[in-house]
DNA sequence: CATTGCCCTAGACACTATGTATCGATAAAT
DNA sequence: ATTTATCGATACATAGTGTCTAGGGCAATG
């Protein structure tokens, strides 16, 4: 069994990885993005400093890999923010709703430098567009059925969607959260009423 | 005349400050907000590394007073976009069209990275505040003549416009800023179906 | 015209961070 | 028990930080 060699490994390299990430969250909340160095980094994973060296060639690369992390942890929760039997109206809106409160959390979370940068910013790449794919996916379907306008790309409501929920970060209530979702909604379905 | 000397000093603090908030920029830009560095903003600025300590503590100071002077920047532009005799509707229209228009090309010029910690952030203060207070002031005026919606609290909208339209920064044409602009105007406009 | 203040530049300093290389130690797999 | 791969520690040259001091430039006074 070769297999458990890598496996146990792996795993351990993974550990240290995570534990790295979470260092960095946690120093960006409370020092700031600018003043992140990777000799905090390793201190605060409790991890050597060359070691750090090892898995992340500077710290930029960890903030990459940090937000990598978060926007395929929030996709899992989005596809599973539903059951995939009901309508797509239905399914967007668990998943618009799922989205919203991940921004109230992660606001308050790590700092706000950190929720302000996770959806934006071309070094994130793969993940973030898998994420709006999704939700293109869901406003196409539910453009077919009637059910939102079809005016606009569904891709450019996407992004609409994605960057007014962010405002969720500011709420200052779960009731905010909804009602927000409510008027973001709200654009999506709202027809044109005469050009 | 002592006020004669008063004004020379100053204009010249101004310039080098613009100096540095304009190196500041172009460096996060090219090389990330991570790597930002005082000596590199002197060299860029072309001033000596000990005189930028005299204007700024530390780097963070820097990124902080460039936003601070783009969203008053933007404040300008914005109470200036519409004639204050036409109808709040309308001159919201005008506002949130522009704070587009300043999306996008803002995420053009200066890196991903700037943009989206732009309007965010706690640093920011005071004329963040002021900018969502004049969009907030609108909607209400536009809310009392039965242009909007009445049944979520304006500074709610206004945070929700502001964070829509930072979708401008992904656009790919001037028409798609049109479209979202609309967009984001339908959540507003449109009142409640039936709860 | 010389003087007075102010501010800037430049250089130096001690300290911290960076990136790399090497070492013995540790722990898993054969 | 031996091999293999990683780890932590240490070391080193380079670069950035924050502060201080000395010297020069320039506008406003006398």
């Amino acid at each position: 069994m070769p297999k458990l060699w890598t496996e146990t490994i792996d795993a351990h390299r993974a550990a240290v990885r995570d534990a790295a990430l979470n260092a960095m969250a946690a120093l960006v909340a409370e020092r700031g993005l600018v003043a992140l160095t990777m000799s905090q980094i390793a201190e605060r994973a409790g991890v050597g400093r060359a070691t750090l060296y090892k898995y992340f060639p500077d710290a930029q690369a960890v903030l990459t890999a940090w937000h990598e992390r978060q926007i395929t942890e929030h996709l899992d929760r989005l596809t599973t923010a539903a059951d995939p039997a009901e309508p797509a109206i239905v399914r967007l809106r668990a998943a618009l709703r799922t989205f919203a409160e991940i921004q109230y959390h992660s606001a308050r979370h790590h700092g706000g430098e950190l929720a302000a940068l996770l959806h934006r910013g071309e070094h994130v790449g793969r993940a973030r567009h898998r994420l709006r794919e999704f939700v293109a996916n869901l406003i196409t379907e539910a453009a077919q059925d009637g059910d939102l306008r079809d005016d606009v790309a569904a891709g450019e409501l996407a992004d609409y969607c994605l960057h007014a929920l962010t405002a969720a970060g500011a709420a200052d209530s779960h009731d905010a959260i909804h009602r927000l979702v409510a008027v973001t909604l709200a654009g999506l379905s709202a027809p044109p009423p005469l050009p």
